[in-house]
DNA sequence: TATTGTTATACTCTATAACTATA
DNA sequence: TATAGTTATAGAGTATAACAATA
């Protein structure tokens, strides 16, 4: 309520970034057949083994949603279903290899993309913005990792 | 191409805010039956006029995918459809006033929003934020402000 | 009874291809 | 001929509701 000017050009920086970001993510993605969303669960699977109920509350989607977009990333090869140790109900989700590879070389192609973008600043620069994103990012949603009780 | 690692930790904070900003607009925009990119559309339209196949070009779609959505939104009667004065194929595309109207609340829901995120930096650090995003924001692609001659 | 996940269904979003009208 | 926009069509993404299996 009331917010100030600083406020007011900071949230349109960071929406205007926001579009960039995710058109950058948007066009690698499809450069390979892949949606955002199917990007993003790859990279949250590159250190994570959720279950479904996990995934789709991370994501913000309905568990039915998550069934089908699971199904196409599977068909690929890029992941599979696993069953959970302790409840018989539940599915964990694992990235295989070629997931893994592939997520790894999407990786640096976004890099690549913002290259232009991020290096109209000089590293000390990158670094204090870096330092000024972090108190503003929502922590992520805890997700059991690497498996229930495993490590 | 052999990115540091100021680059490495500025990219995976611009990813991770680009997906926290989107998920409030998402949020946001589903709240009012729109979805993001007609959310855009109307953040777009609050200060141009554009045809129909500018506004393609800035949200990165196929025209065809364009006539749908503009469809839609002017069903609810948030834009129009007008002429172009000189290019009788053209299609100018126009905010309503309710579309304004919603526009305007949509953008303080947003504001609001952001608001426990960005009121952890106080406004000094906003304004160096905003700062430093500038220069990796990509300058908008060039709209016809207000209708062509115009103003 | 409640929770986990899937399936059936419907609508939006998107692209490709074919079309009409105008340049 | 080329460009602007629409329409037809098809596939992906999403939500709601109903369901089976397990807790």
């Amino acid at each position: 309520m009331a917010p100030d000017d600083s406020t007011d050009t900071l949230v349109d920086g960071l929406v205007r970034s926001a579009f960039q970001v995710m058109g950058v993510l948007t066009r690698i993605g499809a450069e390979h057949d892949l949606s955002l969303t199917q990007l993003r669960v790859l990279g949250i699977l590159r250190d994570r083994q959720p279950r479904m109920s996990e995934l789709a509350a991370v994501l913000g989607l309905d568990k039915s949603s998550l069934s089908g977009l699971i199904d196409r990333a599977d068909r690929r090869g890029l992941l599979t279903r696993g069953t959970h140790q302790d409840d018989k109900r539940a599915v964990v989700v694992l990235i295989t290899d070629a997931g893994r590879d592939l997520t790894q070389r999407l990786y640096e192609e976004v890099l690549d993309a913002l290259a232009p973008a991020t290096g109209r600043l000089d590293p000390e620069q990158r670094q204090t913005l870096a330092q000024l994103l972090e108190p503003i990012l929502t922590p992520p949603l805890h997700l059991t990792p690497r498996s229930a009780g495993r490590r």
